[in-house]
DNA sequence: TTTTAATGAGTAAGTCCTCACTCATTAGTA
DNA sequence: TACTAATGAGTGAGGACTTACTCATTAAAA
């Protein structure tokens, strides 16, 4: 069984924090809130009155209301999603998928599957990645990582077997990242659904053959 | 020469509607801060001291905050964008491109032009379309547009010369605009530069192989 | 009782927006 | 031409309101 239940791994994330029910409320209610108004037009009254609390409870739990979000998405950045990413490829390597057909994919659907679970995350990600320099970059190192990690050895072995076209590795993630993308992301933005498993078909079907050795 | 300049084009549409110096003043302050800071965190103070003009100008040409920004990536939306689009597909076309790829490459590397040259309007763009649902759905119009005009047609036409895949025009379009996004976007958020020449060549590489017919 | 947790009215800073007023430019008059 | 009247773009102090954040007071727990 393949690692990607985001919200699992949230609450994981959050129990290693050992956090409060008090603070899950309130992280909960920001999540919600940051997701669907954006962080600035989010108050922190609405923040209290959405988890049951008072203001006055928020800020003895956190700091600031920007401490709010970085409890919300520095973990799930530094943690989660990498953590989701080299998980996957622990268990799903060349040695399950010996046709790199097959393991392109179970990714895709992977990756598809993670990012449906997780809008609220990625919404607001997406929403600070434009202002937040910080959080642009820490993005950029986690796709080097992808590259030095245990996807990049996979694709590294389909390359060899002839499977798998020979363009560097950061050409190859870019195109099945940004084609993931082009099915997930619509849907988002729209509050559209995705036929996951017609979607992926597609995906993989069009990537295949743009990733075919010569 | 291909219709790809968009300053050129959003100066033209900001005399259409018959502009004062004032007013362009101040289109082009907040134009400068939204995209930087975004929305939310400009004031119409700072928007009035960099434009140089009081804070009481600014209210006399424009009603609401929300009607500058509105003046801003409204024209560029429903004017610029489209006009962009079909101008260029009216002059190039399979007449001009008798090979597919060559035409691909051309429409890959004016699309690469454009985006990089409107970065500002489209960094407050992907802010608002966030929130904004209306703003959503107006892109997904835009799309349907395409597949129904002149592109459409083009692309049509490759089809049944047999240089092009056999599959929906929708599915097509998405790859395409998936990929030059792939290089366009990373650029964007981390404020880095493009080598168009490369750049689009490497994208036409992969989506000719991809989008090769069976 | 003592200590800790929770509250929500209060605060100061900041927001968008208004409006009574100025004054350079233009139009009208003698 | 010389003087006056009319105009409206431009101003900026201030109003009405919201915000993030605090702290004296109250409630709960040990």
């Amino acid at each position: 069984m393949v690692h990607n239940d985001i919200q699992t791994l949230f609450a994981e994330s959050l129990n290693e924090l050992k956090l409060t029910e008090k603070q899950k409320a309130v992280l909960n209610a920001s999540l919600k809130l940051f997701s669907e108004k954006g962080f600035d037009r989010t108050s922190t009254s609405d923040i209290a009155q959405l988890a049951g609390v008072s203001e006055g409870t928020v800020y003895k739990q956190f700091k600031t209301k920007e401490g709010i979000l970085t409890a919300i998405i520095g973990p799930f950045i530094q943690q989660v999603m990498p953590k989701a990413a080299t998980e996957f490829t622990n268990e799903v390597t060349h040695t399950s998928y010996p046709s790199f057909g097959e393991f392109l994919h179970a990714i895709i659907k992977d990756r598809m599957v993670f990012a449906l679970n997780s809008m609220p995350q990625l919404r607001i990600i997406l929403h600070e990645v434009i202002t937040n320099q910080a959080i642009a970059t820490g993005f950029s190192h986690l796709f080097e990582n992808l590259i030095v990690g245990p996807l990049g050895q996979t694709l590294k072995h389909y390359q060899e077997e002839k499977q798998l076209v020979d363009w560097p590795l950061d050409r190859i993630i870019r195109y099945v990242a940004t084609t993931v993308m082009g099915y997930v992301l619509p849907a988002a933005l729209l509050h559209g659904s995705v036929d996951i498993e017609h979607a992926s078909r597609e995906a993989t079907e069009f990537l295949l053959k743009g990733l075919k050795p010569a």
